[in-house]
RNA sequence: GCUGCUGUAGCUCAGUCGGUAGAGCACUUCCUUGGUAAGGAAGAGGUCGCUAGUUCGAAUCUAGUCAGUAGCACCA
């Protein structure tokens, strides 16, 4: 998903970083008080950033700007290397306009280095290169997309520049293409679906930003992904727990979390003199009833789990629909495992999210997996080489053994050890963690929690976080994109309708209803979900209302079915209609529902 | 949180130069009893996100604020 093929055609990245240094000259000639400050070659294109005083540049600019860029193109500048030292270059600079190019070689390139610099006409930028000889060779065929922020060196405490974003492909047909095809990914996008599908309700200005609430449809599939999770608890001997949502200061100060994590929870109120929190994690409170008595080796691994929702305060910017949001609901597991227990408790994680993945049509081009490990920030991790090492290679060792890719990125650790992330992304391409696994070293020693080992000794615990089925939250909203509305049948909030051509069909209809809708056996809030249609509206129109739904079956009674005692099924994906006898059409979805097929 | 953009009916949107609002869909009622993606008519529905300010007068201009959004930063 990460390594595609595009990434590895130079030829592209060379000429879309000739298309930055245009785009620079461009924004340049524009205005001239401009402070460059970096331009790279991206997947998609290209973006360069950029300040200039007092001016906030728009997208009013763009055309502007994409005349400047054709311009500079059609002369056909020549474009020519040269080396300085390093000193040479920060004295070049013009301290004003030079200011984030000072940044660059005081921060990136370093004092031993020879500076290149690449000039086409009067425009002159310190570049690394490799670069196009002429202007004229760089295609037309851009498209600039977006104007938007970004701070200096990725770098929240430093300034914020603009940024402009170019997508650029080579040539015209594949720029088409990709607009198109964002487009249509633009469509899946849970937030406009579910105007729609009526899955949610954010009520920013009266609730609260980032606290959703799920209709009666949202939580048809919220109850269904709780069903399979209790099933699957079943057959992995976890244990569930439950435990409230508010704890005292002090539980949260003996986890570790406060302070680091203070300004990511909501703010305490007091309560007998006591600062009381929400909790912004269930670990803790897990941890508690783990430890309520000694443990012997011989009842390792405890596996507890707990569907709970915890409050995480967080940043206003990076809340979006049901994918981030500021009540979590989860179905978090806490494995207090030996350490000789460790891989195989963390093979068993990655099994049941094969499983889960496997059952929702989940393949592997959908989702890629991230190692995170700790890098040399004490701040934000705890210090401890070995543990770090050995707990990393209990992750490594689990996830080959069950085959699967991954890739290992520095920094992005818990505090209190290495996780493991199932990454997808959204359709607007925003990536998101959809579930994680973390195997937990440090957590342990401040709750003490050991077992008491074949030698009589006491031995420290390995905790494993793990949250298979994510947060319901953004899994609902993952789903509502993955499958484009069109749910599989088992989570369709409403599997089928039924409607007659006219109310003279009523008492058929109503039975037909009856027959569909009766609950079935192994699980009696399983039955089938029917809504009945009984609006005074063509037929037409009733059919066209429950297509925009995404509804599974739309059975249609009349004359001739009424006769017969059959129904007629109109599945979707189809635009025909099939006549089958009810008791048929009944058996028929039960079996699906009960095997949770995904293909209807 | 930061920068930009946006905020008019449940939804999608229109509203000229400042003169207290309009359409389509949805909703309600009536007509229509109609065989597979929009039958017709009428009606109801809005302190123009909120608060100040400018003005004789603000949906429209200014400031602040709340929220959404695109990125950035964050993401136990």
């Amino acid at each position: 998903m990460c390594d595609d093929k595009t990434k590895g055609d130079k030829s592209i990245l060379i000429m879309n970083h000739t298309l930055a240094h245009i785009l620079a000259y461009s924004l340049q000639k524009l205005f001239p008080s401009i402070k460059l400050y970096i331009g790279p070659a991206t997947e998609e294109g290209f973006y360069y950033d950029f300040k200039v005083p007092n001016i906030s540049v728009s997208v009013d600019d763009f055309d502007d700007i994409k005349k400047e860029m054709i311009k500079i193109i059609d002369l056909d500048l020549k474009i020519s290397r040269s080396e300085t030292s390093f000193v040479d270059s920060i004295k070049g600079l013009d301290d004003e306009k030079g200011e984030y190019k000072k940044v660059i070689l005081n921060e990136i390139v370093g004092k031993d280095a020879v500076v290149s610099s690449y000039k086409m006409g009067d425009f002159v930028d310190i570049c690394e290169g490799p670069h196009l000889s002429s202007t004229g060779s760089a295609s037309k065929h851009f498209y600039i997309d977006t104007i938007s922020g970004a701070y200096i060196r990725g770098d929240s405490k430093r300034d914020m520049l603009q940024r402009i974003s170019v997508i650029s492909l080579g040539n015209e047909k594949k720029l088409k293409v990709f607009l198109k095809n964002r487009e249509l990914a633009r469509q899946a996008d849970h937030r406009l679906l579910n105007k729609e599908l009526d899955l949610f309700v954010l009520e920013p200005n009266i609730i609260g930003p980032g606290l959703a609430m799920l209709t009666e449809n949202g939580t048809v599939i919220k109850s269904e992904l709780e069903f399979l999770a209790t099933e699957k608890e079943r057959r992995f001997n976890l244990l569930r727990v439950f435990t409230p949502h508010i704890a005292k200061e002090k539980l949260f100060l003996k986890s570790g979390h406060l302070p680091y994590y203070k300004e990511d929870m909501y703010p305490p109120f007091k309560i007998d003199d006591e600062d009381i929190y929400l909790k912004a994690m269930n670990c803790p409170l897990h941890h508690y009833i783990f430890s309520r008595h000694n443990r012997s080796y011989r009842e390792m691994p405890i596996r507890y789990t707990e569907f709970s929702t915890v409050y995480r305060y967080e940043a206003s910017g990076s809340l979006s629909g049901l994918m981030r949001v500021r009540a979590i609901t989860q179905n978090d597991i806490h494995i207090y495992s030996r350490e000789d227990q460790v891989v195989e408790e963390f093979r068993k994680i990655i099994q049941l999210h094969k499983e889960y993945y496997n059952l929702l049509g989940i393949k592997s081009e959908d989702f890629f997996l991230e190692l995170s490990l700790p890098d040399d920030n004490k701040d934000k991790f705890i210090e401890d080489d070995s543990e770090w090492k050995k707990t990393a290679e209990f992750i490594r060792e689990a996830v080959k053994l069950e085959n699967i890719e991954f890739k290992e990125v520095q920094g992005e650790a818990a505090f209190y050890g290495p996780k493991a992330d199932f990454q997808v992304k959204s359709a607007i391409g925003t990536v998101y963690a959809i579930s994680t696994s973390q195997v937990d070293f440090a957590g342990t020693k401040r709750f003490d929690l050991t077992f008491v080992n074949d030698k009589g000794e006491n031995e420290k615990v390995y905790v494993i976080h793990a949250a298979p089925l994510g947060s319901y939250e953004r899994t609902i909203g993952f789903l509502t994109e993955h499958f484009v509305g069109a749910f599989p049948l088992w989570l369709a909030p409403i599997q089928v309708v039924v409607m007659a051509v006219s109310d003279k069909f009523q008492s058929y209809l109503n039975n037909v209803f009856a027959m569909v809708s009766v609950e079935f056996v192994n699980n009696a809030t399983r039955g089938i979900r029917c809504n009945i249609d009984k609006s005074d509206e063509r037929l037409a129109k009733k059919i066209r209302n429950s297509t925009r739904q995404k509804v599974p079956y739309i059975v249609v009674v009349g004359e001739n079915e009424e006769k017969s005692n059959t129904v007629s099924v109109r599945t979707r994906g189809s635009n025909k209609s099939v006549s089958m006898p009810l008791e048929k059409f009944v058996q028929m979805i039960k079996s699906k529902i009960e095997s949770r097929d995904i293909n209807l």
